[in-house]
DNA sequence: TTCCGACCGTACGATCCGTACTATACGGTC
DNA sequence: GACCGTATAGTACGGATCGTACGGTCGGAA
């Protein structure tokens, strides 16, 4: 079953998790649904992603086919290994600690205002949250359930409303004449 | 000056910024810097930073020189090209977005329950913070100013403190019976 | 003087990443 | 029915990054 052995990574499972929601799907597939909830916590460059399915069928976590018309695109679904690797992984309560990786911090921490990034910064988070809000509100999983793929989108609009409103503080204080600190 | 073109990346601006904090240093000073201040945001494993002054000094953006005695350890310090690509990246209001990586929320999505990997989390940030305060504390970098490394610092600081207020009345409502999301 | 732990760093192969490029499907439109 | 634009669905490739493991160096205590 196994061929070649291989790490799995935080990456790794989020395939695992995709498939076992999604059952047999394509690379494709499987990206639209990352973006639409996982990707908020767990970034994968698409480079990285399409490579993933793969790596992982080599090792015997997935089995692949491909279509039989059009793009002849390849299907992946979970082994048997797979679905026992992701449980193992879940089952178990310990997991890295959260990584905060943010550009602005560290141009304030060489020196920059903080103000015109705070700005921009509250843009960004106004576009996500209208964005993560509209999959909420079409897509199959549906904000009632207690799926993981569901909580997780709900955490991903929590994640982006707070930081709307703690930038609004911040800058706030900062136009009243505050220095916050 | 310039020997061999390379591309700059976050990690290569925080040792920029550092050494223009602390003047001439060793690779193993600008580390120690990096774990009291920005590292919450922008965490680079030591065998990449390490590396980093000397890819930076092969470029010319720094000044290498080696100790006459002892451990003849390196010391770096920005050139003037160096102090210039920093001055001209602080300038710049435009900064990548904020990062989230998060395993136990991958966990979740998986379809792990929340509470145990929420305790967990629950102490790391608990010791976290504690070491953060110690730092303030005693650090020659203090609270009152509001130079870049004490702002991150601070901020540092609040993420922790707002990430224990948040995981506790996340759990105070699953206790209470409560499914918060 | 030798041992220990903290300090200080490197080797190395696997993995990951950004940039650029390719190619296919599909609807409209001329 | 050939053309074109847009969304779809990827791959190639070299440099950057990472984790694991290992290697030396220094001061102090035994």
């Amino acid at each position: 079953m196994e061929r070649k052995p291989i790490r799995l990574s935080g990456t790794s499972y989020a395939v695992l998790a995709l498939l076992s929601h999604l059952g047999e799907s394509t690379p494709y597939d499987l990206k639209q649904a990352l973006v639409r909830s996982i990707e908020n916590f767990w970034q994968v460059p698409h480079t990285t992603f399409y490579a993933e399915p793969a790596r992982l069928a080599a090792a015997g976590y997935l089995s692949e086919r491909q279509e039989q018309h059009g793009r002849r695109r390849k299907l992946y679904a979970l082994t048997d290994q797979g679905r026992a690797a992701l449980d193992e992984w879940v089952a178990s309560p310990v997991a890295a600690p959260q990584e905060v990786r943010d550009e602005a911090i560290l141009k304030v921490f060489a020196g920059a205002d903080p103000a015109p990034l705070l700005h921009r910064r509250r843009e960004w988070h106004a576009t996500k949250l209208a964005e993560l809000e509209g999959y909420a509100q079409h897509d199959e999983w549906r904000l009632t359930d207690h799926t993981g793929p569901t909580r997780t989108l709900a955490t991903g609009i929590a994640y982006h409303r707070f930081s709307l409103s703690a930038i609004d503080a911040y800058l706030a204080a900062l136009e009243a004449g505050d220095q916050p600190w």
